[in-house]
DNA sequence: TATTCATGATTAATCGTTTAATCACGCAGA
DNA sequence: TCTGCGTGATTAAACGATTAATCATGAATA
């Protein structure tokens, strides 16, 4: 396009305007003593010849090559896209670009994995950890975005709460039966959902719980649940912990024939991208994402400002910042019509 | 963790062994003339220390940065996740890293995206870019991955062929009346699935196209497409241009209370992550990311090699690798079941 | 007139690698 | 003995920005 591109350096500039390096450097920076006129024109033969300052030499000068690192353990995470845009986002605002780390569903080469990035030169790291997998001491700043009951947590929905809001809404609208659903008792995310969710649904609601990852152990993976069984049974009401779960849960009885919402609810979390799609749309909490992004990004920032990189982990993974989630509610979710007599009775009895 | 880590560096190993960097430099890179046992003790000097060599000063040098930049225009498509880890892991492959380019779903900022990863000093930039918006020369190795069917495209999965699979397929459990589902008229992905899929049905398949952003303009978002009226037409199979459209489709026909897939069969295309968590497990073709990643990062290796920039993307647009897609039947489709008389006498009478 | 001081700009070193150019040295051929 | 050459290593100059230290200049003060 243009000859004179790898020309557009700071010395290009200096020489143009017959002054040093140095002081295209101050008056770019704002940082020594310019004088106001010479700082302008610097400026403007900048503008001119289409000067992009070099992130190489600045790297390599101060040892901060302004890029972080994301590291997804388990990438194939539906909620990834939206997380990663909402890093990117932030970063970029913060003056960081963001690199990808990927540690191909194994939980092994997370460490690995941040090396990588670390070798790269990042100047710090954001972990969205799989379930339950500690993060070793990776000698420069972290930020952990899991839940607030994993320790060393930085930042991340306040999914107890989440639940809590859930299960209130839900029982507002009158369910006397529910059916928790949860994918892995090892997800510290997953367990808090469907505590919350206990919490709010209160002391006057039954409730069952459900691990899918348990329920196929026994029955195989991908069958059905057998929901509708539970729907005989009572149930008016099923609460997953994704709305990749509610999504499951939906099909499932909607192939058996049960009507959602009129004959049992479904909700899901996180607000995925098909849950506004399907019929009827997913009622869902959602977290707020571009927030946890910025506080991880900002907890980020405190630790590479700090020189030392071994002690900057600690005064980060003391905030543990919870982000209120925010309840969706669409058409998935509904009154239970009257609950059958015998049901009532059985349940009263009980 | 360890105070002399900021120490290990060429010059180090150099002191300690008494010999000059630049000798360093050879033994590691194996480039220039040093004897074997002096290069052995070298590089066991820099293992020793825990050498990793700076990338920021090796950029500076050499002009390279060894990071590439990926420019999802449509962040929140879910097929990113796979996108990203197929990339990804081609490039750490190829001894690169991978600088996300978010344009935060504004086609507009495509240009934007892909300017600030340059700024970064990426050695060349993948795009998958959004709906026909065309990439504009940047004066750097691009590779694009879209469809056969966009001038400039790089490498991509045969959308066409897929169609012609699936297409063929559907046809061969016997339907004769399908309806064809697209989200946009402006997607060249899209518009190829369709076309594909109508050549493979063959003449003696009646179909119908969908366009549900059309639709949508008529009926307003979120609405129910009225497929059940469709059904009730004689269509046997709905054949959508995304697992997206696929599961709407899936659920708005289940809400109705039709049976998928013995009333009406139902198939998608890029085999995201929810198509075999729902009930029934979706029929959809598969691309392979993997390799379309590694072509992508090929053509873009070649191009960085190049050092005249502005001329390097035209020989990498030359080739458009086109790779096979993969029929992944599920319970989605079946044959359908015999079609009742009024409607077959219909048909035949027009 | 001599001293101090603020201002505005320059010098020069530095970050860690790469690489072309150079050098020292021993050995074979003339 | 002198020239030429291959081998193995060194020198030194980049790459482009940052920054502490220095310097020149003129105005204000003693």
């Amino acid at each position: 396009m243009n000859i004179n591109r790898p020309l557009a350096t700071m010395t290009a500039i200096a020489e143009a305007l017959g002054v040093s390096a140095a002081t295209v450097s101050n008056a770019l920076s704002g940082k020594g003593r310019v004088s106001v006129d010479l700082a302008a024109s610097i400026k403007a033969k900048a503008e001119e010849i289409g000067y992009v300052p070099s992130q190489a030499a600045k790297a390599l000068r101060t040892g901060r090559s302004g890029v972080i690192g994301l590291v997804l353990p388990d990438i194939s995470n539906p909620l990834f896209p939206q997380i990663a845009q909402a890093i990117e986002h932030a970063a970029s605002a913060a003056g960081y670009a963001v690199l990808i780390g990927d540690s191909r569903g194994q939980i092994a080469r997370q460490t690995e994995a941040i090396a990588r990035l670390l070798e790269r030169g990042v100047d710090g790291v954001i972990i969205i950890p799989r379930r339950g997998s500690r993060v070793v001491d990776i000698g420069a700043p972290v930020a952990i975005i899991d839940s607030p009951s994993t320790p060393g947590n930085t930042v991340s929905a306040d999914h107890w709460e989440g639940g809590v809001q859930m299960g209130r809404y839900l029982a507002s609208l009158g369910h006397r039966r529910v059916l928790l659903i949860g994918q892995s008792t090892t997800s510290n995310v997953q367990v808090d959902r469907l505590g919350g969710l206990k919490a709010g649904l209160g002391p006057d609601v039954r409730r069952e719980t459900l691990w899918v990852e348990r329920r196929e152990a026994e029955i195989g993976a991908g069958q059905c649940l057998g929901l509708s069984a539970k729907v005989a049974e009572g149930f008016t009401a099923f609460a997953a912990s994704s709305d990749l779960l509610a999504l499951r849960v939906l099909t499932e009885l909607q192939r058996s024939g049960i009507d959602v919402p009129r004959q049992a609810s479904v909700s899901g979390f996180d607000d995925l991208v098909w849950s506004s799609v399907v019929t009827p749309q997913l009622t869902t909490m959602r977290q707020d994402l571009d927030l946890i992004a910025r506080n991880a990004v900002a907890a980020l920032g405190i630790g590479i400002g700090n020189k030392d990189t071994s002690v900057a982990a600690a005064p980060m993974a003391a905030n543990g910042e919870r982000i209120a989630m925010q309840l969706i509610v669409r058409q998935s979710t509904a009154a239970p019509v009257a609950v059958p007599e015998e049901i009532q009775k059985r349940e009263e009895s009980e």
